[in-house]
DNA sequence: GCCCAGGCGTCCC
DNA sequence: GGGACGCATGGG
């Protein structure tokens, strides 16, 4: 186990912020993750976080899974300092405090929210859990309570490229099957391609939107935020629009132009669909 | 039965 | 470029 304390981290909000679909609640305060290959449990006491792993695993991995290097507090102050006449927005940051921006793999990002199209959180969970049992390795991890269990890591490019589209659609992904097949393909063909990592925000996001069939805008926002940590990447689904038709009579509000527009999107999304 | 869910491709203008 | 429409599936 390792315990580390700190502000701006609150696990419950993060697993249902929306942006991961493989941290659960177990019971109480304590939460399951699996991610990068490994599974960890992560218990909270206030300001106290504690993971069920060891000081190395949670250097390497979870440390900069979480992004715990970023200080989101002085983010959040610069944000006050500049939209502090937004009404809506100030809300929404104190109701999401907590929240942060996970670096996830970029191949299961890409994957869960072309998953994600048309379908509610809940949905996407079970597509998601139900692929990795079926296609995924198994991995080990240690819990708060066993030193040994079993879970399933997210399927590799080569296993779900492999598939049939029917063995597809056995995680319950009706006609996003195609999506995902063509996703997978184009990650193994020309994903792995610098041009994607190494490159901005606006030119990602339109690599992502014209060559992979199944990702438009709002996924290629998605991706470009949660697997790219491109923070001004500003995703605008159903709900985010019901915030822009309610709260700023149909018109983009100023701070969506901002370098931290994606972390602002969250702290609204959250609490839009919360309050 | 109905409507909705972290939308997108296609068709048509 | 923008608007209408169909799309698989599960939950309320």
């Amino acid at each position: 186990m390792y315990s580390i304390r700190t502000n701006d981290f609150d696990i419950r909000k993060i697993a249902y912020s929306g942006q991961c679909f493989r941290i659960n609640r177990l019971r109480g305060n304590v939460y399951s993750a699996v991610a990068m290959g490994h599974y960890v449990e992560i218990k909270q006491d206030g300001d106290e976080i504690t993971f069920s792993c060891s000081q190395e695993e949670f250097e390497k991995i979870w440390k900069p899974y979480f992004d715990l290097e970023l200080d989101y507090g002085d983010i959040v102050a610069k944000a006050v300092t500049q939209f502090g006449d937004d009404k809506f927005l100030m809300d929404a940051i104190e109701y999401g405090r907590g929240i942060r921006i996970l670096r996830q793999d970029f191949f299961e990002t890409l994957i869960s929210f072309v998953i994600s199209q048309r379908k509610s959180i809940r949905s996407i969970k079970r597509c998601v859990e139900t692929m990795c049992s079926l296609y995924g390795e198994r991995i080990a991890g240690a819990t708060f309570d066993f030193d040994y269990v079993v879970e399933h890591d997210f399927p590799t490019p080569e296993a779900l490229c492999a598939l049939e589209i029917d063995e597809l659609k056995e995680c319950g992904v009706g006609y996003r099957a195609e999506y995902i097949s063509a996703a997978a393909r184009w990650y193994l063909d020309r994903g792995d391609d610098y041009r994607v990592f190494s490159t901005g925000y606006q030119t990602a996001s339109n690599i992502l939107r014209s060559e992979i069939y199944g990702v438009g805008i709002k996924i290629a926002n998605c991706v470009s935020l949660f697997g790219l940590h491109h923070m001004c990447a500003c995703p605008i689904d159903v709900w985010m629009q019901r915030i822009i038709d309610q709260y700023y009579q149909g018109g983009l509000p100023k701070w969506m132009d901002w370098e931290y527009a994606g972390l602002l999107q969250q702290y609204c999304f959250f609490y839009i669909r919360e309050c």
